[in-house]
DNA sequence: AGCACGCCGACT
DNA sequence: GTCGGCGTGCTC
C-alpha cells in the first residue's frame, strides 16, 4: 500500500506540498516529525502535517521523500494548528514559523559541494584547469571554492557544459546526544587478589544500583585504568547510557509548601475546576511579594496530581532566575528549563525529554510556548507585561498573547501574573475576557518603600558629576552607606552621552565657543560641541586645573561606576550590565558578593531591576526617569511606569523600610507621578484615556509596514504607494472604513 | 529561499 | 558573438 504525507516545507511558502513515503520508510513516518524531501535540485527539511492513502492533487509529478529525520515527533497535532494559526495571524509562512519554533542546532544546514564528472576529467586530460584540477582528488564544498577565490560563474558554466556536478551532503546533526558509562557490582565465586586501589573501587559500588563511572574516578582520583581491570576481572560490569545534559547545573533542595493567605486561597480554588479541563483566561493581579508565585506552584501541583503537565512562561533574562529556582525545588527532575541562554545540545535534550514525557513541568522564556507537551493542564505567564515576550525577528509573536492562543486550543486555564499588568490585559478584565484575581497583601509584611521625586532640572547648574547624581542622591548615598546599608543604582543607557571628567576639579571639558559639555567620540578619540559641531582632540591635561588626572567617563553604566568611585571612593562599587555578564560565573560571583553585603554600591541596568531580592538594599536611586518619554511610541508611558515601580520595588525587601529616589525631568508626568506611589489603578485610569482619544490599542489594532531599500528615494516612493493602495481598498470596502494609516 | 531561465546591454 | 547582471516564475 502506498503512502503519501502532506508537509509544510522550510521554505517561505503557504501551501503543504505532497511526497510519496517509499516503503522501507513508512514504519518511521509519523505526523511531528521532520522528512528530508527534494525541491526542485535542492534538499529541504519539511514538518510531516497529515499521512495520507491518496495524494489530492494529480496535476504535480510527486517525488519521493529521502529520510525520516526524527525518532520521536518534535511537535504535537495540537501544536500544528497551534502553528497553523499563528501562520495565518502573524501572515508567516508556516514552514517557517516551525522552523523558528523548534530550538535551533536541530534544523540540519545542508551542505552543497561540487564533484567532479567523468566528462570533467576526460576535459583535463586535454586542457589545464585550476577548478577542475582542486575537484580531481574528491568533491569540495562550494563555500570553500568561492572563498578561495573561484568565480561563482565559472563553476556554473562547467555545471552547463557537465563537467561538474553539485551534490548536497547532509552534515552530522550538530547537537548530539550525551552518554555516559555506569557501572555496578557483580558477585564473583572466585576469590581473586586484589590491590589496594581495586578495592577502594569496589567499595564505592554498589551491587543493587549503577553509579556513573565519571562519578567513581573523580571521587577517587584515579585514572581508570584499575576499573578497566575490575571489569576485566569481572567484578564490574559496565553499561552504557544516554543521559541528558542539566541545564541547572547545581542542586536545589526541596522545599515544602507553605500555608496560603485567604487571597492565595481564592485564586487557587477559583482555577482549580478548570485545570486540564477547559478554556478560561485570568488575570492575576498581585502587587510585588505578595505570593505569586506560590500560587503556580499550586496550580502546577494540581495539573501534575490530575497526570497533565504544565508550562510556566518567565521573561528572558540572562540568568538563573529566582522563579525558575523555586519551580526546581518544588518538582525537581519533572522540570524542564528552558532559555536562550540554554547550549544547543541542552535546549535538544529539554525537547527531547518534554516531547518523551519524561519532563512534565516546562519553565522557560518566550519560546517555551511552543514546548511538545502532551495533555496541558495550565498555562502560566509570569511578569506578563514584559516587553521581552514579544519576538523582534519574523514570526513578530508575542509569547503572552500566543500562550492564551494555545490555551485556547489545548482546552485548559491560562494565568497571566503581574504586578503592573498591560494596558490591553487590564482592559480585558474590565470587558470580562479575562477573570481578575487580586493578591494585594505583600506575603512577608514588609512595607511599601517611601518614593520622593528629584527634579533633574534644579541641578541643571550644578558642576560635573552632580549634573546626574544630584547632590541630593549623593547625600542619601553617603547616609545609607554610612550605616552600612547597601545602594542600588539605576540607569537606563538612553539618554546620556559620554564625556570626559577631570578627577580634581571634577569639571567636564567645555566647547571654547558655547560654554556646553563636549561629547566624547570613541571612533576618532575626539570632542565634539553638540550646538555648534566645533571638534577637537581630548586634551591630556585638564584646561581648568591643569591636573593631567582626566577620568573618561564611558556611556551610561561605566560612566555611572567612575562617577561612583570618584564621589565615594572608599564605597566598594560593583557594576551589572551586558557588558560585565556575558560570562555566566561572573554574574554568579557578582551576585554572591551582593547579597554577603561585600559590595556597597550596585550600578545596573535593567536586568537588575526584575527578579531580584536582596535583603541589604535600602536605598534605590534612580539616576534618570525619562526613558523614552520622547521615543514615538504609544506605550512609553505604561513602560516607564512599570519599570519605575519595578526599580522602586527593590528597595527595602529586608527588616528596614527602603527609600527610592527617583531623579527626573518631567516631575509633573503622570507615569512618574503614579510610579512614585505605585499606583497601578490610577496609572490605568489615565493612560487608559489617552488611548481611547487617540484610538490606540486595546481600542484597535496595528500594524507596522516595513520598507527598506538600498535607495532612499525607490524605498521613499514604495511607501508612498503602500499608503495609496491601502487608502484606494478603503474606498471599495466600506467594512475597512476605520483603517487608519499613519506616517 | 534559491535555482533556472531568459532578456538585454556591454564589450571583445 | 559572448558574458554577466538582473527580473521572473516555480518548487509536490
Amino acid at each position: 500500500m502506498k503512502r503519501f504525507i502532506e508537509v509544510y516545507l522550510a521554505l517561505p511558502l503557504f501551501e503543504t506540498f505532497t511526497y510519496e513515503v517509499p516503503e522501507s520508510l513508512v514504519p518511521e513516518i509519523e505526523v511531528g516529525k521532520r522528512v528530508l524531501v527534494p525541491v526542485g535540485s535542492r534538499k529541504i527539511t519539511a514538518y510531516v502535517k497529515d499521512i495520507i492513502q491518496e495524494p489530492e492533487h494529480t496535476e504535480f509529478k510527486i517525488k519521493k521523500i529521502y529520510s525520516v529525520l526524527d525518532s520521536i515527533p518534535v511537535f504535537t497535532e495540537k501544536l500544528l494548528s497551534f502553528f497553523k494559526w499563528m501562520s495565518d495571524y502573524y501572515i508567516f509562512p508556516p514552514g517557517l514559523t516551525i522552523k523558528s519554533a523548534l530550538p535551533s542546532g536541530i534544523n540540519p544546514d545542508i551542505i552543497k559541494q561540487i564533484e567532479i564528472t567523468g566528462k570533467g576529467r576526460k576535459f583535463l586530460l586535454k586542457e589545464k584547469n585550476n577548478l577542475l584540477e582542486l575537484l580531481e582528488n574528491g568533491p569540495a564544498e562550494e563555500k570553500k571554492l568561492l572563498d578561495s577565490g573561484i568565480k561563482k560563474n565559472e563553476i556554473d558554466n562547467f555545471k552547463k557544459q557537465g563537467l561538474v556536478n553539485t551534490i548536497n551532503i547532509l552534515p552530522p546533526p550538530k547537537t548530539k546526544e550525551k552518554f555516559e558509562k555506569f557501572l555496578k557490582r557483580k558477585k564473583s565465586v572466585k576469590t581473586l587478589k586484589l590491590t589496594e586501589k581495586q578495592i577502594n573501587i569496589l567499595e564505592k559500588i554498589p551491587f543493587d544500583n549503577e553509579i556513573s563511572r565519571k562519578e567513581i574516578t573523580s571521587l577517587l582520583n584515579i585514572s581508570g585504568a584499575s576499573i578497566n581491570s575490575l571489569i576485566k576481572k569481572e567484578l564490574v560490569i559496565q553499561s552504557e547510557k544516554r543521559v541528558f545534559r542539566d541545564p541547572l547545573g547545581e542542586t536545589v533542595s526541596p522545599d515544602t509548601p507553605p500555608v496560603l493567605n485567604d487571597e492565595q486561597n481564592n485564586a487557587v480554588e477559583k482555577i482549580f475546576p478548570y485545570i486540564g479541563n477547559k478554556f478560561k483566561r485570568y488575570l492575576l493581579y498581585g502587587v510585588t511579594g505578595s505570593g505569586k508565585t506560590e500560587v503556580y506552584l499550586r496550580l502546577v501541583q494540581k495539573a501534575l496530581d490530575l497526570g497533565k503537565t504544565a508550562v510556566v512562561l518567565v521573561p528572558e533574562i540572562s540568568l538563573i532566575s529566582q522563579t525558575e529556582r523555586r519551580f526546581k525545588a518544588r518538582f525537581g527532575d519533572l522540570t524542564a528549563v528552558i532559555h536562550s541562554s540554554l547550549s544547543p545540545g541542552e535546549k535538544l535534550d529539554q525537547w527531547t525529554q518534554i516531547s518523551a514525557g519524561v519532563k512534565r513541568v516546562v519553565i522557560g522564556a518566550r519560546s517555551a510556548i511552543f514546548a511538545p507537551v502532551r495533555d496541558i493542564g495550565i498555562i502560566i505567564v509570569d511578569e506578563e507585561h514584559e516587553q521581552s515576550y514579544k519576538q523582534d525577528s519574523a514570526p513578530r509573536y508575542n509569547a503572552r498573547d500566543m500562550s492564551v492562543v494555545r490555551a485556547g486550543i489545548e482546552k485548559c486555564p491560562v494565568v497571566l501574573g503581574s504586578a503592573t499588568p498591560s494596558v490591553e490585559t487590564w482592559r480585558n478584565t474590565e470587558i470580562k475576557k479575562f477573570e481578575k484575581l487580586v493578591l494585594s497583601k505583600r506575603a512577608n509584611k514588609s512595607t511599601l518603600p517611601e518614593v520622593s521625586i528629584y527634579d533633574l532640572k534644579k541641578s541643571a547648574k550644578d558642576k560635573g558629576v552632580y549634573k546626574f547624581i544630584s547632590y541630593y542622591l549623593a547625600m542619601e548615598i553617603n547616609k545609607a552607606l554610612s550605616q552600612n546599608q547597601q545602594v542600588l543604582l539605576f540607569l537606563n543607557r538612553r539618554g546620556f552621552s559620554s564625556f570626559i571628567l577631570c578627577n580634581l576639579c571634577g569639571e567636564t571639558i567645555k566647547c571654547k565657543f558655547c560654554s556646553v559639555s563636549m561629547t566624547y567620540h570613541k571612533s576618532d578619540e575626539s570632542l565634539v560641541c553638540h550646538i555648534c559641531g566645533y571638534r577637537t582632540k581630548v586634551p591630556s591635561t585638564c584646561p581648568g586645573c591643569g591636573n593631567p588626572d582626566i577620568v573618561h567617563l564611558g556611556t551610561g553604566t561605566e560612566k555611572l561606576e567612575k562617577a561612583c568611585n570618584f564621589l565615594f571612593p572608599n564605597a566598594n562599587t560593583i557594576r551589572l550590565d551586558q557588558d560585565t555578564t556575558s560570562k555566566k560565573g561572573y554574574l554568579i560571583k557578582k551576585l554572591k558578593q551582593i547579597r554577603n553585603r561585600e559590595a556597597d554600591i550596585i550600578i545596573g541596568t535593567q536586568m537588575i531591576a526584575k527578579g531580584h531580592d536582596f535583603p541589604g538594599i535600602t536605598l534605590v536611586g534612580i539616576i534618570n526617569a525619562d526613558h523614552g518619554f520622547n521615543f514615538p511610541d504609544f506605550r512609553a508611558g505604561e513602560r516607564s511606569f512599570q519599570l519605575l515601580s519595578q526599580v522602586a520595588g527593590r528597595a527595602g525587601r529586608g527588616a528596614q523600610k527602603g527609600k527610592v529616589i527617583l531623579q527626573t525631568y518631567n516631575p509633573d508626568h503622570f507615569s512618574i507621578k503614579t510610579a512614585k506611589t505605585q499606583n497601578f489603578i490610577n496609572f490605568y485610569g489615565q493612560e487608559i484615556g489617552f488611548r481611547k482619544s487617540l484610538s490606540y490599542p486595546p481600542f484597535s489594532k496595528t500594524a507596522l509596514i516595513k520598507i527598506s531599500g538600498t535607495k532612499k528615494n525607490m524605498a521613499k516612493e514604495l511607501a508612498e504607494k503602500c499608503k495609496h493602495s491601502i487608502n484606494k481598498i478603503k474606498e471599495n470596502h466600506n467594512e475597512l472604513s476605520e483603517i487608519k494609516v499613519l506616517g
